[in-house]
RNA sequence: GCGUCGGUGGUAGAGUGGUCAAUUACAACAGACUGUAAAUCUGUCGCCUCCGGGCUACGAAGGUUCGAAUCCUUCCCGACGCA
């Protein structure tokens, strides 16, 4: 893999303001299977698939990364399944570049988040209530969950048939290994906005043991790959051209570290310092839960420290003016089931903010979701034909709003990472969110 | 014509003397969703309200009762059976 950054952010009319450094870049990060343009937007394929999306109408959208997750297809299908089918892309005829998740997320989200209300956790995180905040992990007398963190790694309740799985970072990384993505993420503990400063404390120490010991097994799965395949070469073995050992990932660690300004900043050190005998991380993910007023602080820390001719992805951010933040700030990918999930449940994207498209006023406007968008949904559908479709329950009402979120999310990245070419970043993303956060008002 | 069973809020369908403005489901209306246990979840859903409550309601009209969607009488309507 290798990273080309080609341009940052400069000051409105070029470097004439006072030579303000900005973190913001444009760059190209080169997979074995193509060139991603960054800034980009990954498309969430959790279980192998961008939901109610088949492959074509993930590409005409304008994505160019897919990101599955580690947890769930360990469960199902079961990773040597997906290496036996030729590794993800190939299993899910996506040819594009690919990344999993390592499952971290789920440790939160089946873990301390499991069966609460995060998001309102989440927004009233000033921490100033403290029976707002997760009092003992590891009781099991509270509300059951499905992750239980451990020193050494999580053991998770499969959500499927209640089967338990421990799973280390070493195993995080053989299962991502036989997933065989281009880029695979770290093991790592996301902590609730809710918890305290000591539990943060923990679990970023935590995340930094276990990054190290993804990077270790991450290496030695990498020389073994490598011994297997000159054993090979020199027995004059053909090897299929499709066999996933073809292709070796490349291994993001993922800073953590909460809302706290030290532990932030201290995660991205470790992590930009963690190696094993002089490799590195070739980039870095950063996670969170975050309080949204938390976020860009949080993200500006972070991207200050990191090196930066690595590429960093903000994991799981996505709403359009968060990629305008994180894009200021130094990120260079994002992912986000927002466009998807909110697809799905009938919140479509627009320039003038998000509509509802069940509501009673659009059953019988005919205007596209967007007049001048280019997207499958746009040219050929009515809003009154998509809120139909998803009055009467129809599969193709997810599908046709999924298309036109997806492009919404995945070109307007693309759009930032023109304006950064055109020296224009500020003036496009003063002028988008003046339309985009006006949320009413629309035609 | 006789008999039987039934008529409940937008729909279906519970309830069969008080705890019923009436279970539930669907529809409707509004909202939420940020590394996907999500084609999911939440709220509202007779009218009015100073949110304490007030008013009108279970085919219609009478009646019994302290009290009726629930019991009685008549009428109207529907299904089925017998003529």
């Amino acid at each position: 893999m290798q990273f080309k950054i080609e341009k940052r952010i400069s000051a409105k009319g070029g470097s004439a303001s006072g030579g303000k450094k900005y973190l913001g870049r444009v760059g190209v990060l080169q997979t074995s299977h193509g060139d991603i343009l960054t800034p980009a937007f990954v498309a969430v394929g959790t279980k192998a698939t961008v939901k109610s999306l088949n492959p074509e109408q993930v590409k005409d959208a304008g994505t160019q990364v897919v990101l599955g997750n580690t947890y769930h297809l360990y469960l199902q299908p079961g990773d040597e399944i997906v290496r036996d089918a030729g590794g993800i892309g190939k299993f899910m005829n996506w040819k594009g570049p690919t990344m999993t998740d390592s499952g971290g997320f789920q440790v939160f989200s089946l873990g301390a988040a499991f069966g609460k209300d995060i998001s309102k956790l989440i927004h009233l995180s000033k921490i100033t209530d403290p029976s707002l905040l997760i009092p003992e992990r590891f009781d099991d007398s509270d509300a059951p969950r499905l992750a239980k963190i451990g020193q050494d790694g999580v053991s998770f309740k499969s959500h499927l048939d209640g089967s338990i799985h421990y799973i280390t970072p070493e195993k995080s990384i053989q299962i991502q290994h036989n997933l065989g993505a281009d880029i695979i993420f770290a093991f790592d503990e996301c902590t609730s906005p809710s918890e305290d400063l000591k539990y943060q404390e923990e679990a970023l120490e935590r995340t930094h043991r276990w990054a190290q010991r993804s990077l270790e097994e991450h290496q030695k799965l990498l020389n073994q790959k490598q011994t297997r395949s000159q054993d090979l070469l020199l027995r004059n073995v053909d090897r299929s051209p499709e066999y996933v050992s073809d292709f070796s990932p490349v291994l993001f660690g993922i800073v953590q570290g909460g809302r706290e300004e030290s532990l932030r900043k201290k995660s991205a050190k470790i992590i930009s310092e963690i190696n094993v005998d002089g490799k590195y991380f070739d980039g870095f993910g950063i996670g969170g839960s975050f309080a949204k007023e938390d976020m860009s602080t949080a993200v500006k820390w972070v991207n200050e420290i990191l090196p930066e001719e690595k590429p960093r992805h903000l994991l799981g951010i996505g709403e359009p003016e968060d990629l305008f933040m994180g894009v200021e700030n130094g990120v260079d990918l994002f992912d986000c089931v927002a466009p998807t999930r909110l697809g799905r449940n009938g919140t479509i994207y627009t320039k003038n903010g998000k509509i509802i498209i069940m509501n009673t006023k659009y059953r019988n406007d005919f205007s596209p979701i967007e007049k001048d968008c280019e997207c499958y949904s746009c040219q050929n559908y009515s809003r009154a034909y998509i809120a139909h479709l998803f009055h009467g329950k129809e599969m193709l009402a997810g599908t046709l709003a999924s298309i036109h979120n997806l492009y919404f999310i995945v070109n307007l990245v693309k759009k930032i990472r023109q304006s950064i070419l055109n020296d224009n970043f500020f003036e496009f993303k003063e002028e988008f969110l003046k339309g985009y956060l006006r949320m009413d008002n629309f035609s």
